[in-house]
DNA sequence: AGAGTAACCGAACGATCGGTCGGGACAAGG
DNA sequence: CCTTGTCCCGACCGATCGTTCGGTTACTCT
């Protein structure tokens, strides 16, 4: 019988490490070394988790998309008028990205030198692409104004959105991501019924 | 002495072709042999234009900085109503950002690897905070709401405009880098003002 | 034509890359 | 006790990294 031991690394606890520091020093400027070194193994330890630097991008890109894509099946995306679903779908997004924020910051910095980026990059497209949907969706129920084009409007938004994960720290206080929320959402929303 | 050949390469035309290397395979992901093969010389040769692939990246980067630096020196930038000011800064920062694409592209990637991505990132904080302080005027002045922190309303608003090198690709429309910088003030400005 | 030099090249440097290998320490189950 | 499997290690692999070096080509100027 195999009891799981304590204090041993997990194929997550290990992706836990990784991803800090390919958020710190970006994927490709992260060495195997660097991760053993920061996860206080030697590197061919590493191995005996994941199968190499690469799944352990894969993983944690997996876990950014799988949160975000979540969103899309929520009720309150699904139904009701466009202009609605997209304010719930934008403070969603919020959310979901402060929640999984080191996953979602490695997930929108990939650049598409490698399979599993070029694959990541493209499930992104299709996210993007699904909440522009229901963008272009609001404009022709007349709820947002009509002198911005709207796949400028949903660039600049999604823009806007991502750029959390370059400054977004957590700390103690409780409501600071409903905080942070709510000025997306005023922000945004605003701008475009204005 | 030493007339300027033709067909050759200068340290600045190099740099044009390291830049779109860079930034479509990353800085770190970019080898020196990527750069030669794109460059149509051989590897050994670069080094005989620039002194190595950080000078390259300190190059560019420089050349970002100081377009985005020169907008806070135009008079319209320092005179006149704070929330006059903020919206004229806005403007010409998408029109450097967009004149200034790969450049700027390059500047916002920048992790802080080396001495020299430190440098810019220290730079860049420089900037951002010289355009917070027009931001927190504009609210002491009045003329920006008071329910959103000008912090949190900065950093958003700088990822709004940022993330314009992330999609904006230029294009024959003549009017076309207007046409963003119209969009992002109406979504900035109403959105604050709201 | 000859000198000088800018531009370029192939070969090789030591260092580091991601990954492999054989084996040791340790705990659980018999 | 001994086996079994987990977890980890140092040593090492071929490949690639950024960079250097000696030398060749080709153009400019006198």
């Amino acid at each position: 019988m195999t009891t799981p031991r304590r204090d041993t690394y997990t194929p997550d606890s290990l992706l836990q490490v990784a991803v800090q520091v390919f958020n710190e020093r970006g994927y490709d400027g992260t060495s195997m070394e660097h991760l053993a070194k920061a996860a206080g193994i030697s590197k061919s330890s590493i191995y005996h988790h994941v199968s190499g630097k690469e799944e352990l991008l894969r993983r944690a890109v997996s876990r950014a998309l799988e949160g975000l894509f979540g969103i899309l099946d929520e009720p309150p995306a699904r139904e009701g008028r466009a202009a609605d679903r997209l304010e719930y779908v934008v403070r969603r997004m919020v959310e979901v990205l402060i929640a999984e924020l080191p996953y979602v910051t490695l997930l929108l910095r990939v650049r598409g030198n490698t399979g599993t980026e070029r694959w990541a990059l493209e499930r992104r497209r299709e996210f993007d692409h699904r909440v522009a949907e229901l963008l272009k969706n609001a404009a022709a129920e007349g709820d947002v104004r009509g002198d911005v084009e709207v796949r400028l409007a949903t660039r600049l938004v999604f823009g806007m959105i991502n750029s959390i994960v370059e400054w977004y720290r957590p700390d103690g206080r409780t409501g600071a991501r409903r905080e942070v929320a709510d000025a997306v959402v005023q922000l945004v929303l605003t701008g475009l019924r204005g």
